[in-house]
DNA sequence: CTTGAATACTCAAGCTAGTTGAGTTAAACG
DNA sequence: CGTTTAACTCAACTAGCTTGAGTATTCAAG
């Protein structure tokens, strides 16, 4: 589980091969289209090389052609473009009471998505029903079982034993096991394990409103409240893949420290509106609350803002991110109303006076963007080689 | 400036054979002494491929031979070393008034370290005394220039146009230029440039108390505050090189929600000794006034724990890392006290029953930590190849 | 309309660096 | 003292990138 005793991989001609390949299809899926000379360009490759790669990846369909451009002088460019057909990635996403799945092709569009109900969440019940899950995506979309490059798997964390155990919302019978091994042994497809804010980030950042940045955060409203990093477009996930545990960070709010979550999350909202006689299960709940404007809900957004701006400031002094994003198991309109209503905080080092993008933005994979996020890792891993620039 | 929108280079034979370069002396380094079949079984390279390195790092001067290990079976090890004299890290570090010099060796031992008085710091007059201090630097150890693996620099951030000008340590003049350009210019030799926090986080690793450790924090004590983060072995500074900025979070000290470096720095301890009429300019009058135990410093240390602990408590729960080190500006018997007095949050991804260092640990670079640092960034570079170990 | 410049791309040869498999050396075991 | 084990070397092979010459297609100028 250690993240950090991960001795480094050599490099050989394979490895080489596999790194411009995801190089190259990072590049034209940025792009959308582009030619061969543009890449060579931008990569610092020679034509011939990234010609060769482009000529593989035809064959093996994750790439067409897609037109010629002409305009300025000279031979006019053939352009390439993802195919969409080209490969999927499958994305599960494992809650105590259900299984979520969805299947994305590489554009990041949705091909299908499913839930079932779980009875108990014994590890054999659940591997089953993840299994079954993955039989059900190809044989619904007719998607062949080879297209699959992986499965993106998004449990109920933290890792490992930390001092946050009993916060409700880990799988009993999966503390001492390799979920990983496990998952890959009954879904026969590399598999991916990360928690739900990371996950969401991905999905951001593949089919959402981080398309294009490398370096963000991701705030999650789940049941309590993650958050996901990004830097260069690759996890930062910590020593043992707990980072990001942002709920439990003290904020004061009315004069009280108290623990983030503890006033801004969904636990927190229905809580609040409990205290007030409203019985709020779900986010149709919410959503339609908010339409009425409950007193009840518009005061408690009322008492959020300004922990959520204290966080907010955290989270941009520690990383610089270039945008936070907001999104989870919250609905859009209560966001939105969250985002509009913060003061952000002036000392910043986001409070840049050169800023094209605001500092705040609301997600756009909804609900299911959990589950999205879950294949999107698998799809970030095909478009993201694993060498940094050099600084 | 952007560490965002640079394009992910392609990778050819000498790229690759630099990343496996890197990878070797990392593991050399790591172990200390080693035998070509061993590097390969962990790096997964063939003996062969290890063998062809080795040779050309002998050849270069940067490994040596390190007799035979007997004990097991079959052919004894031959093992190799890092040979100190095989390649060199400047460091230098610009404050306002001043600039600082280190030479480390291969093994991260100091070599030369030197100090000059600035009378005004426009960049011309700053480059020429940089320059100065590498001439110096080599003239006193007889190095020679083509043994200077690179230069790291130390210069006051926040770097850009961010929301926390004027904190006072910012240089005049500097803030429209290309630092690291100007630099490789007067220098002639590839630049490093970070912040304080990063590249004492980084001293810590080459030559401290992190050596070994891939993800940890550090904490630097300068004027204000500053975080270091390494993320498997790779410091992980935001989308503009300003993460770590976190002695502008707020927390609440005596009920009040004021800024980190407020109660916890050297200038707030500075500013409260002031409050009680006692005047303590550097490290030594602090060093002093605790070792008579001043009932101001003892009370400064009480009312800062507390703060201190909520920031630990954030870092913790934010990033994950194996440790969080202390360091910087500092007398080590403060930053002691610190360590002992603080009560560590037990909510935090942190404290896990299964740890076997402590989460809090003083660093052993002293007030050179920075130049020392800015060196270290160097070693890093060849130490640490660009690849991260895949999930 | 012709010619030349610009640009994208292909072909074929060459180079770098890693792999493979057979062979050598030296220590330890029985 | 032979056998086993492990590290290492040698030589042939292979993957994949680069280089340089050549081709195709467009635009612009005369």
């Amino acid at each position: 589980m250690s993240a950090s005793h991960r001795q480094i991989p050599g490099v050989n001609a394979e490895r080489t091969r596999s790194h411009n390949r995801q190089m190259v299809l990072g590049s034209v899926r940025a792009a959308g289209a582009i030619g061969r000379a543009e890449i060579a360009r931008a990569s610092g490759l020679s034509t011939q090389a990234v010609s060769n790669i482009i000529a593989d990846m035809l064959a093996d369909g994750m790439l067409r052609e897609h037109g010629r451009r002409t305009g300025g002088r000279g031979l006019p460019v053939q352009q390439y473009a993802i195919n969409p057909t080209g490969g999927y990635g499958l994305g599960i996403e494992i809650r105590p009471n259900a299984v979520f799945s969805a299947l994305i092709d590489l554009t990041g569009a949705t091909k299908h998505s499913h839930r079932t109900e779980l009875t108990n969440n014994q590890p054999k019940t659940v591997l089953a029903e993840v299994a079954a899950h993955k039989v059900r995506a190809l044989h619904d979309t007719g998607v062949r079982e080879t297209s699959v490059l992986g499965a993106g798997v998004v449990m109920p964390g933290p890792f490992g034993a930390t001092g946050i155990q009993n916060s409700g919302s880990d799988l009993p019978g999966w503390q001492d096991i390799d979920p990983q091994g496990l998952l890959e042994d009954a879904l026969h497809l590399p598999v991916f394990v990360e928690n739900d804010a990371n996950a969401s980030a991905m999905a951001e950042r593949i089919s959402g409103v981080a398309q294009g940045l490398e370096t963000f955060a991701f705030l999650y409203f789940g049941q309590g409240l993650g958050l996901g990093l990004l830097q260069g477009g690759r996890l930062v996930s910590g020593a043992f893949g707990n980072a990001g545990e942002i709920g439990h960070i003290p904020v004061i709010a009315q004069g009280v420290p108290v623990a983030l979550e503890s006033c801004v999350s969904r636990l927190s909202v229905q809580a609040h509106l409990c205290a007030h006689g409203i019985d709020a299960r779900d986010m149709d709940d919410l959503s339609r609350l908010y339409a009425q404007s409950a007193p009840p809900l518009l005061q408690w957004l009322d008492t959020a803002a300004q922990p959520f701006s204290a966080a907010i400031g955290i989270i941009e002094n520690l990383f610089d991110p270039q945008v936070v994003i907001l999104g989870g198991a919250m609905p859009d309109a209560l966001l939105d109303h969250l985002i509009n209503a913060v003061r952000l905080p002036d000392r910043s080092v986001s409070n840049r006076a050169d800023r094209t993008q605001p500092r705040l933005m609301r997600g756009t994979s909804g609900r299911m963007t959990a589950t999205l996020g879950a294949a999107a890792l698998v799809l970030n891993q095909a478009f993201t080689p694993m060498i940094a620039a050099s600084r």
